[in-house]
DNA sequence: TGGCGATTTGGTTATAATGCCAAATAATTA
DNA sequence: TAATTATTTGGCATTATAACCAAATCGCCA
């Protein structure tokens, strides 16, 4: 594979890899409704806050999420407009798996 | 956060996973255009051959690609329609990120 | 200014992922 | 059948992730 095609993959799979968690997966769905603070996030998943501050800056070096602070609080919000489809596409992937095994026991 | 949304997130994340590495970023790219054998993969990716038949496994195990046999050879090809939405949404997150890095510098 | 709520960072430990080599399997052909 | 090509599997060393706790920061307000 030649360095410029092996670069472009690399910045695919850090965007990716970025989304590859259940806990990020699920902070993205709530941010595509609204933003959230980070407090808000961490009673919504049930983990330690360190934990929850810590999947928030993986996405947010990925430029999945932005933050902006106001007053003593830090918003996150999400830079991904097509997140939609990206769900779409990767859900369709598990109802096809889903579809595949019914039909094999059948 | 309870446990059918646990559930949720957690079989998202093992499709996307799946595709979080720039070996398997290229392959899911290449198996868009055509069918290829485990062979014809690993010349193009340059590395180990039972790296790549690793590769090729985790692919398959999320449902992302399927394998035919044919002769001595065995051909994978792609099981996600959407391929071309889900790379232009990672895509869109890159450039936004570089137009963002350039304004920043104007 | 002292303390409180919100957030990040450092440290540690446990688990998972990656890549190569060597060996096992399978189909093909001489 | 022996040799050959194609692919997978097991093993191992290396590196990367993830989660929690503790400690450091940052803003805000009494």
């Amino acid at each position: 594979m030649d360095p410029k095609t092996q670069a472009r993959f690399e910045a695919l799979a850090a965007v990716v890899k970025a989304m590859a968690h259940p806990t990020r997966l699920f902070v993205v769905d709530q941010l595509s409704r609204r933003e959230r603070c980070v407090c808000e996030l961490t009673d919504l998943i049930g983990a330690d806050v360190s934990t929850v501050s810590k999947h928030l800056a993986v996405l947010k070096a990925a430029g999945i999420v932005a933050s902006e602070k106001r007053g003593s609080r830090i918003y996150y919000n999400l830079r991904m407009p097509c997140v939609l489809s990206f769900f779409g596409c990767v859900e369709s992937v598990i109802k096809s798996v889903a579809r595949d095994s019914l039909t094999a026991v059948e």
